[in-house]
DNA sequence: GAAAGTGTATTATCCGTAGTAGTACACCCA
DNA sequence: TGGGTGTACTACTACGGATAATACACTTTC
């Protein structure tokens, strides 16, 4: 569920953030939902806790979960759109880099729907 | 021409590279034409040679560049459809990534038109 | 009340990468 | 010959990611 790739350049708890926000914008995270435990996860994945931790605690500060010492961590009520904004923001670096290099707006578009046909969300 | 953000979390070297991409793209750079000097363009970004010497190498490698030792470096014939290709490489990315946050690919075209009115390419 | 599990905090350490600094070499050209 | 070129090498610093080992306060459960 919270697969990581330790291999990746991208920092691990990057990813896990991102994982997170992806599982509760495919609604399989709900609002209450508890989290798996920072040392659980950890010992699961084989990382550190403390990166786990870093991972909870940026998504606590954006208010995707909220964390109760004693109790655990919990999925926070979720602004949905709010959330898409976020999962835009990468995206629309990357189409901007695009622009620069010349690339017009049909590319990128008719790229999107290209890489969209082969495309499975599960 | 080839200026860069020193304080941003990308590499110099890479800043570098995409940047001589980006000119090549819009026609600025021309086969041929010749690159600032190792030292001249340090010196003129305030970094230090090795960092862009690093980045020359790196364009070298691509086949972007091709450097001559006491001479100097220059512009590769270019294959354009090649280097799209390569600018394709980061946005191909960051739309999967949004794909499986559940966005649409009607959303991400939306999205991109919008950037698109707004931008100047100069 | 005790124990186990929770998030949180702290400190120290290791490691890889980016970048700097300095130097040296072989090359080309005027 | 001298100055500019790319290239190579070593040493060093700085920083962030990640680990390791504790410790603490809290909640839940028995």
């Amino acid at each position: 569920m919270f697969n990581i790739d330790l291999t990746s350049r991208v920092p691990i708890y990057e990813q896990l953030y991102k994982k997170t926000v992806e599982l509760v914008m495919k609604g399989i995270l709900k609002e209450q939902t508890q989290m798996p435990s920072v040392r659980s996860l950890a010992k699961e994945l084989g990382v550190n806790p403390n990166t786990v931790a870093k991972a909870y605690q940026q998504l606590e500060h954006d208010g995707i979960i909220y964390s109760v010492a004693g109790r655990g961590s919990f999925i926070s009520k979720i602004n949905h759109q709010e959330l898409k904004e976020y999962a835009f923001e990468d995206f629309d670096k990357a189409v901007i880099d695009a622009l620069k290099a010349s690339v017009t707006v049909d590319e990128l578009c008719d790229r999107i729907k290209n890489i969209g046909e082969g495309f499975r969300n599960d």
